[in-house]
DNA sequence: AGATACCGGTATCAAATCCATACCGTTGCA
DNA sequence: TGCAACGGTATGGATTTGATACCGGTATCT
């Protein structure tokens, strides 16, 4: 059977999937739980420079959207885990592959940037 | 040889590379230029519902990675023509592949949207 | 007993980004 | 003369993202 959505379409709800991958932690998260289940502070060191704030909201969007699962253990100190879904562990593979390009692209993409004119300021 | 870049270590250069990546439209206009060059207005009016200064914005960064090419034709009315170069060729096909899985993945993804509480207002 | 630290977050406010809409200069054509 | 095609800008507001500080509950240290 043929294709079903197109995310060029602007009411497509394909489009807002793939806003949601877009969004600018995505990536780093989805990847950030390849090997394993990981705790909030775990996530919050290994992903350097997100913040706790950004980090929540990404996390309760993937949730949402059933790409990774939450789960509280009754403990103290309290222990939360995040992991991924089945779903998230499909999407997983496409977004291993974009971060693979980009820690192989650098010296492309940054040669691409020096060869820039520095503007006026 | 071992990998050179970590995507999540905060200094590292991939990381900026991978934000470019996760910004709103790149996924949408460099899997617009799939099958060929294009002109403004034909990207305009395919990427439904994109503005001409978002697209404006996302073509001069594209092309300031080296991931697009811009040709200028001296014609009348004038033509600008888009294009991926070998290195956005490179990209696409991670890109190809999560645009892919956004179009096959919407059923999921709205079974698990419709399966959140709805909050009180 | 009091002080301090761990954990998983919020609160607050500033900055960057994104969006909608209107408009522009040049040329061609009716 | 007037209007349309093209590739954008200008403006101003809405949404997202970011930096920093703080919180409540418990455990541990002194």
């Amino acid at each position: 059977m043929g294709k079903a959505y197109n995310v060029m379409a602007a009411t497509c709800p394909s489009r807002t999937v793939l806003h949601r991958i877009g969004a600018r932690w995505t990536v780093f998260v989805v990847n950030a739980l390849d090997d394993g289940p990981r705790r909030f502070s775990e996530l919050k060191g290994h992903i350097r420079g997100i913040t706790p704030k950004v980090l929540t909201e990404t996390l309760r969007s993937l949730e949402a959207d059933g790409l990774i699962s939450r789960h509280e253990y009754d403990e103290n100190p309290p222990r939360v885990e995040y992991a991924l879904t089945p779903l998230g562990r499909s999407l997983l593979i496409p977004l291993r592959a974009v971060r693979l390009w980009a820690e192989e692209h650098v010296p492309d993409i940054e040669a691409a940037r020096a060869r820039q004119p520095i503007l006026a300021p």
